[in-house]
This record gives C-alpha cells, structure tokens and sequence, in this order.
DNA sequence: GGCCAGGTGAAAC
DNA sequence: GTTTCACATGGC
C-alpha cells in the first residue's frame, strides 16, 4: 500500500514524501525531489550539443541552462551533459532513441568519411568533432526545409516557432517541470486546406505556398512519406520534388536529415562556395567528387564542411 | 540602407 | 540545356 502510494507521488509530483516521526502525537514531512531517471544516453564525444543543435539541420531546440530543450514526437525533451555523457531526459524511448539515432558508430562513420584524408575535411572534423545526424520527423523537416529556402537560421527558426505556436498543441510537459511554452509540430491535417492570409501571421513570405501545397499533398495522401523510406535515394527525391518549392536542396536535406540518407549532399550557396574556392568542382560535378572523395557517408562530411564554414564567418 | 540568407519555378534565351 | 529574375522578410 505505501509502496503504491510513494509509486503515485513520484508519478505526479517527482517527489517523495519522507515523514520523520519525532514522538507519537508530533512528525515531520520533508519532500525529497526524485531526479527523473534519463531516457537514453549518448556518449559525450559523439554527441557536441552545441554544434548538433545549431549546425542547421534542426531548428526547434533553445538553450536552457546549460543543456537544450525541445520536442520529440508529442514530448518536451531535455538534454544535459552528465560526466561523459548526454543524459536526455523525457519522451517515449523508442522515439527518442531514433531520433538521436542512438545505434549510430560514429567512430566508424567518422573513419569512412576521413579515408581520403582529404586536408579540408579533417580540420572541418576536428572543429565539427561531436556533430551527428539527426532522424527527424519527415513532416517536420519536410516543412523545415521548405522555410529555409533563401532565408537565414536565426529566421527560420522563428518562423517556425510561431507556426509550432498558432498551428500546433502543446506538448505533453516532463515531470520534472518543463511545461507550457513548448508546442507539437502542427500535423499536415492542420495545415491543408489554409489560405496564405491564414499563414500571414508565422510570416514566412513566399513560402506559405509551399507549405499549404506539402500540407495538402501529404494530406490527401497523394505522396506518402513513411513510404519514402522504402524506395532508393533517387526515387524519393524524385516524389519529395514534386512538392512545389521542394527542389534538389531542399529534398537532399529531407533524405539526410529525416530518412538518414547519409550518402545525400545537399547544395546550398555555403556548400557550393566550399566547393568552387576549396577543390574547384562546380555544382554540376558536385555530387559525383562527393561521392568519390567522402564516400558512402558524404552527406556527414558534407555537414562538417557547412559547419566549418559558417563557423570561420560568425 | 544595402546585402544576404541551408532555393525554387517560370520565362527567356 | 543554361541563365535570369521575382518571390517576402528580417538579421546583420
């Protein structure tokens, strides 16, 4: 019965009552906070917050303290560093362990891409060092990506907070009190069918097109997006361009980003520079030298060399 | 105040 | 097949 008891209080409270007696008629009740035991943890070495997070394949995750605060799935997440560790704390564990893609070897993705030992990319690895690959949602990042179109980080993370914000519910707070403010990403059901006017106020400019036309796409089931995860690399960047405002870009980050298509170089106006001034390969060739130079995991090495290079310029 | 931003689609060559 | 331009907005 007590146990049940200490079992529902830690449930609801992350507390434990400790009651301290200090004669019959007279006690004590002190609250010991419970710590909410960590959903997963990831190495720390493989795991730089700072650069996972703001390196541009996410945009939902803020700073608080000193870890970082976000959504997955319908659940506020937390991540702290704890010894050598990441502790995320919050979620359902199979979701969070996808999408953190906790199975990842690192050490040996890391080793494939530096096989070449190609100068340019070891030092992008060494200031990139803990960079990983994150599994997002394919609707989310679909969305993400179709936002980022000639706009900057800083930007298209508000917008999509204030789409996250009108659009979406709130998310299902932690225990340990994290709670309101966070926002589910709204589903494709909630935006089809929306106007530009009713886009107007998460200010995403020409862009609101795009999204009602994914929305209304994926809605109706015209395109499937957990079937992408069955076709090759080439057929579903095929069916993701067929989204108006999803061009090759856009799709590579949706298939590096959400599908884990390690071997997808997206080209954007960061990457195509490093290209040109670096190696002196075009757009054109770009994917081919890739693929040649870095290997099956180019799209890893193609995120160290977008990090360095925004690095040397902020 | 002007340049630029994790591009794309359409029109013009 | 390649080049050019418009598309909204705001950070720096």
């Amino acid at each position: 019965m007590m146990c049940e008891f200490i079992n529902q209080v830690q449930k609801y409270y992350n507390h434990i009552y400790l009651i301290v007696y200090c004669s019959k008629s007279r006690y004590n009740i002190n609250m010991i906070p419970i710590p909410t035991p960590p959903t997963l943890l990831i190495p720390r070495r493989h795991f730089d917050m700072d650069i996972t997070f703001n390196c541009g394949q996410a945009f939902r995750w803020r700073k608080q303290d000193s870890g970082y605060i976000g959504v997955v799935g319908d659940h506020a997440v937390i991540c702290r560093y704890d010894d050598g560790n990441v502790a995320i704390t919050g979620g359902e564990p199979s979701q969070v362990a996808h999408y953190f893609d906790a199975a990842a070897d690192y050490d040996a993705i890391v080793a494939s891409i530096c096989t070449s030992r190609d100068p340019w990319l070891m030092q992008a690895v060494q200031s990139g060092m803990g960079l990983r690959i994150l599994r997002q949602p394919h609707w989310e990042t679909l969305c993400s990506f179709i936002i980022s179109a000639c706009n900057n980080i800083k930007r298209i993370s508000g917008i999509i907070d204030r789409l996250c914000l009108t659009f979406g519910k709130p998310a299902v707070a932690l225990n340990s009190g994290i709670t309101g403010h966070l926002h589910t990403f709204p589903t494709p059901q909630t935006l089809a069918g929306l106007t530009e006017l009713d886009l107007a106020p998460i200010r995403c400019g020409f862009r609101a097109k795009y999204l009602i036309d994914a929305a209304n796409k994926v809605a109706s089931e015209q395109i499937n997006l957990e079937a992408l995860q069955e076709l090759t690399t080439t057929e579903a960047r095929k069916v993701l361009t067929q989204i108006n405002g999803v061009g090759e870009k856009v799709a590579d980050c949706v298939l590096l980003f959400s599908y884990n298509r390690l071997e997808a170089f997206p080209k954007d106006v960061w990457i195509t520079r490093v290209m040109r001034e670096r190696y002196g390969v075009e757009r054109r060739d770009t994917d081919a030298f890739a693929l040649q130079r870095f290997g099956e995991y180019c799209g890893v090495a193609q995120q160290f060399l977008f990090h360095d290079a925004r690095s040397k310029t902020q």
